[in-house]
DNA sequence: CTCTCGCTCCCACTGGACGGAAGGACGACG
DNA sequence: CGTCGTCCTTCCGTCCAGTGGGAGCGAGAG
């Protein structure tokens, strides 16, 4: 009879990992199958790892037979210490701002060439879904990701120049456009998008710097309806509450 | 020599299981040795699974040596879908409660004797916090529980009942009067609590019923400093926005 | 200096993970 | 109504990877 360990490769504790890193922000619902292949263990094995796994919680079989992530590891994810004192600090500002423009606010911070969003604020209008919490999005398509790319090392900026990845027909993937784009960002203050993540969206970014120093821990932005025509009024309001975020960061911060 | 598998227990995976769970809203961050305790591991056990996790990104070590929850464990637990539609269609009404008040907003669910917290906006003035988003209160001694279970089913009202635990000199753990405020509250149709789970804090809170159902699916509430005078005052505001919460539910469901 | 505390590393042993394969449930198609 | 396809579940012999006692180490306290 066949079976036996055969494949050497990873350890117990790490297939089970791997189980768990089939899912993601686009594929947050699998199959067995599916999730066998995107870890790359026979399915056999998997369907011990995910009952394991769901016996635990921390995985949860929906009716249809799908899987999806658990309530344990929605209680431990939010144990998670991310980012944690610039969302206490900005969350009240966020506010301010969607309290003042009804749209949808936006805090992120770079990752790498990317931008993880920390902290969102759903607009009325629900303008289309690209960005919640949790997710990643390239530096060179959004407004909060131009902010951060103007202020990040050139290293990184090299970086993703190599690659601009196309969105939309409005993404500039031109590497010259990009770096004259933030060329003005850091003139002017705040970055601009037009439909250039997602069609029917425009957005305005405004960089979040600790106060007393040239470091910027974050973007603030807002997307609205590419209807909208005065898109770039709204910087002002931004610029006001990302300084009360950088005021209050580092007061936090002398605190120790 | 010593070594070998001697204690047959559980399965490899679920010691690894074992190790995240020793983590917990009381405890988020550890050190090797309290982790090993919680987890009932060997030490060396113990540390081989936490570098395996740290290494995987699941846990992340501080720079004063103790762990805690890491970046992978927040991207996972973000795609958990707990309670995910009634957030969605609750947020916006959290938002106009709190536009309208400034306080701190609610959003709880009954999970088993306790209430459950799925959603929170932080008001100004900072009231102790108590609950965050994840954490489980106990249904007698804050607003949402107590509206939570007054709709509760009787098995549910007799546990509670047979065990309760004072938070603050002003909880209610007279069996006899708590009967008589879940009595009170479903005449009245809200909540009220006075510093009975922390001291300096009252609230008021309301159920979320779908409507054309009697199904109380949430409980709206609200957090105000002791110091304010007009609590009861805020029950109609919750009201409405509860009301508007039902009937955007009852929308949903009735579009599958 | 010694003692304690917490962490890291080592390594012989063995029991539990592994996975191929067979069987089952369900639905679509002709 | 049989056949195929897809996906899930269970079984079981083999064997290797996880185990954990213990030694060693570094830091801090007395």
């Amino acid at each position: 009879m066949a079976g036996g360990a055969s494949s050497p490769g990873r350890s117990v504790t790490s297939r089970a990992l791997a189980v768990l890193d089939a899912f993601g922000p686009d594929s947050p619902r699998l199959t067995l199958t599916q999730i066998a292949e995107r870890s790359r263990t026979p399915l056999s094995t998997a369907h011990r790892l995910v009952a394991e796994l769901t016996d635990w919680g921390g995985l949860a079989r929906r009716p249809d037979g799908r899987y999806e992530v658990g309530h344990k590891l929605w209680d431990l994810g939010l144990l998670a210490p991310v980012e944690a004192e610039l969302r206490s600090v900005a969350s009240p500002f966020l506010l301010d701002v969607h309290t003042a423009t009804r749209d949808t606010v936006h805090l992120a911070v770079r990752e790498g060439p990317t931008a993880l969003y920390v902290e969102r604020i759903s607009g009325r209008e629900s303008v289309p879904v690209v960005s919640t919490v949790g997710s990643r999005l390239p530096l060179h398509a959004t407004g909060v990701g131009k902010v951060l790319l103007a202020s990040a090392p050139d290293e990184v900026v090299e970086q993703v120049l190599r690659s601009l990845t196309r969105q939309t027909r409005h993404t500039v993937v031109d590497p010259r456009r990009l770096r004259r784009e933030l060329a003005e960002v850091r003139r002017r203050g705040y970055a601009r998008t037009a439909e250039e993540m997602s069609l029917g969206t425009h957005s305005v970014a405004v960089p979040v710097q600790v106060e007393g120093t040239t470091v910027v821990a974050a973007a603030l932005g807002i997307v609205v309806p590419s209807s909208r025509r005065d898109v770039t009024r709204l910087a002002p309001v931004l610029q006001v509450a990302a300084r009360g975020i950088g005021r209050q960061l580092a007061r936090v911060r002398d605190f120790h």
